[in-house]
DNA sequence: GCTTGACCTTGACGCAGCGTCAACCCTGCA
DNA sequence: TGCAGGGTTGACGCTGCGTCAAGGTCAAGC
């Protein structure tokens, strides 16, 4: 007769996997000694040796049983089945290892790579990094919320770089940002003007209904909106545009 | 201000996973309205997404912390170290499958292909199922044993099937099971004869001894002999072998 | 006969990442 | 005012054991 741990040696588990397998019920209880002691047979071994195979060839606890009284035909349909399982496991496994490739090679955490670009872009024209990380948190947002139109919005977006007031817009928030106070009180309503007369453009040429078709969901918009107001500057500019009667700021509409 | 299942939505996760990243201190618990909700702010849906992109990249929970405030250098090697990670549970499941494979297409749950060759070979001389079992399973407890050694012990035992006298007893055994107790008293007593000759024979060639190296250990010979003595034919033979001299069935030697 | 160390016992928490009740409160709309 | 559809905390479930904790038991050496 054998103890629990004669019998774990023998058949080359641990003596807790042995009592786990009696109480998941792999395994009957055995008699007990005097004292206590669990007594095992051969048969015992044998039949751990068996659950140890199955289990190390990654087979579930739960389907061992099964599997141990199974008939070849019952037997071989659920070791394919159990394959299946594994290779669905596998291919997980293997789409993780792509993502985390992606992002290792990747710019920045999270953002689609065409954003990526886009933010680069807008830092070679001399933004600071405090709008280009604000800017990259939004369009986090954009990108999970309309993950198949993002590409559309950066290709738009990347268009309006090429106007000339945009980069010099861009480079005012650079200055002001940098600069003192007293320069700022000139800045912004320049600014103010400057986004007004695009404005304008884009009413003119319809853009501002296409805006209207992309932004469907005012909350979100409020939302977007929300991150910019952090800056006391934007709040600034949006009531000197306010007072020239465009209202919004993600999204943009006359009042 | 959102609830928490709005700031889920954006960030397309469930609401539990929110309330489990607050719980392991991956998001910091928000405030609560007079009611007790929790209210987000836009920052909490980009945070949150960029936990769950590194989420599903496969980043353990308890790492995403650190990945998340990593400058370029931590990142890379965290991720270089997260894809080894990967790339280890890719191999381990991929022995899983061929183990299961070889499962799916072996003759017999547990037992090495040499043993399984065996069991096929003392089938084709006649031997009854039942015997063959109980030597299929002494054999996992074997081959379990001596993993290194079963191919040779399976060498020699294939050899002694080459002895007309072993296909004999083997016959004899399969006779037995069949026949009438009235046949098996002279049966039995051939046997034993049968089985003298032999060992007399190993006994002069020098057999006895390499026996010894093999089994050196005496506790798991006597689990061995236990299994045997499962059946009364085997207490009859080692009765009528101790009588001519002969002591031990999975060891033999001279009394 | 006593100590020592190895082995046995049960019980319970821990791990990863949430899913899924349960039981109850809050809010907005008809 | 009632109801549907949010929200809240709390706790168990899943997988396969590892790892204490707090003892009782056994064999061996003194």
């Amino acid at each position: 007769m054998l103890t629990i741990g004669q019998l774990a040696s023998y058949a080359g588990v641990t003596i807790r996997a042995v009592r786990h397998y009696h109480q998941v019920g792999l395994m009957p209880e055995p008699e007990r000694d005097a004292s206590g002691y669990r007594t095992y047979d051969a048969d015992a071994v044998v039949r751990l040796i068996r659950i140890r195979t199955l289990a190390e060839a990654g087979v579930p606890l739960a389907r061992v049983q099964e599997l141990l009284d199974a008939d070849a035909k019952t037997f071989s349909e659920a070791t394919a089945q159990i394959d299946r399982e594994l290779r669905a496991k596998i291919r997980e496994l293997q789409e993780h290892r792509r993502r985390i490739a992606q992002l290792a090679s990747g710019d920045s955490l999270a953002v689609p790579e065409a954003v990526a670009d886009y933010l680069e872009m807008v830092r070679a024209i001399g933004a600071p990094e405090l709008l280009i990380s604000a800017e990259r948190d939004a369009w986090i947002l954009v990108a999970a919320r309309y993950p198949d139109q993002i590409a559309a919005f950066m290709e738009d977006k990347v268009r309006q770089l090429e106007d000339p007031r945009v980069v010099r817009f861009y480079q005012s928030i650079s200055r002001m940002l940098s600069g003192d106070e007293k320069e700022n009180e000139h800045l912004v309503p320049e600014m103010a003007d400057l986004l007004v007369e695009m404005f304008e453009e884009a009413a003119a040429s319809g853009q501002l209904e296409q805006q209207d078709l992309n932004m469907d969901d005012s909350a979100f918009v409020q939302l977007l909106d929300s991150m910019a107001e952090g800056h006391p500057m934007v709040v600034q500019l949006r009531q000197l545009l306010a007072e020239r009667g465009w209202i919004g700021w993600t999204k943009i509409e006359r009042a």
